[in-house]
DNA sequence: TAGCGAGTTCAAGTTCGCTTGAAGTCGCCT
DNA sequence: AGGCGACTTCAAGCGAACTTGAACTCGCTA
């Protein structure tokens, strides 16, 4: 019957992407989506954000900050048909990140496992707990699960 | 020639572990770690202390939140010989969690690789960002990365 | 025993990713 | 034309994980 909208408004976008109006203006004062305003100053988003939203949510689900993911996104710019050198080199970062990131909950799986049993936090004897600084040098920092 | 000491200051503990001394006290505050006190209320630090802030570090790079590490800790106890069917539960807990999140993380890269050039963000066949709701299933919260 | 680097507490500040609330405006349906 | 739900901005708040600063005390060494 009706006719595919191919502008949103906030509530419609946010809706449908599954999360919050507010989230929404946040994402787009954080410069994650744009959108256009009509005459009287309310948000229309082009149905093409829905998916710019959906990466985002895939991306912070694989554990990147927001600031990344703006970072890439805006390196793709605004424009509809994204130059592919871009996202070939964005997407190269974002799987050496994914990759280091695997490996290292990998290790912490199978550390885990090794563990089962021992009693380890009072003894002596884990390599969990005695990774011979392997951890340390990988997790400094305030919750800095990852970049630079 | 100096013996090993079994006792350490706050920024013994702190240089030791890699981290800052704020970062400690801190610990100490959320209940992950204690110590005892000096007859001039300052704090020592049994040895073990450092193989549980390693094993806090390590724990926190796996992305996993401070208040279940403090719990899993808290359940282990204070004392010195955990028992071991607490462990073993404790431990099955971690390895589910990072499982999930292992799949997460490969199923994001083989999502963005199968992308490379593809320019989906403006274009629409692309499966990672028309993932028929697989992800936004995934995380729609804000920033639930993880946990129940 | 004096000095001073390291320790103490407590309150407030910081970043991230939003949410909530107040005060007011828009736009669509009847 | 009126009504009311959805929109607007802006400021403040929140929880996690710490850091910073102020004001003060300890404890080891010379």
């Amino acid at each position: 019957m009706t006719l595919k909208k191919l502008e949103l408004s906030v509530g419609e976008l946010a809706q449908r992407a599954g999360i919050a109006p507010s989230a929404v203006r946040f994402y787009e004062d954080q410069g994650l989506i744009f959108s256009r305003r009509t005459s009287g100053n309310q948000r229309r988003y082009h149905r093409a954000m829905l998916r710019r939203v959906a990466f985002i949510r895939a991306s912070q689900t694989a554990g990147i900050p927001l600031a990344v993911i703006a970072d890439v996104l805006s390196e793709l710019g605004d424009h509809e048909s994204p130059p592919k050198s871009m996202w070939e080199a964005a997407s190269k970062r974002w799987i050496d990140d994914l990759n280091n990131r695997i490996a290292l909950l990998e290790n912490m799986r199978d550390m885990i496992g090794s563990c089962v049993g021992c009693g380890c936090l009072s003894l002596g004897e884990c390599h969990l707990l005695n990774p011979g600084d392997e951890m340390n040098k990988l997790g400094p920092g305030p919750r800095r699960l990852m970049r630079d």
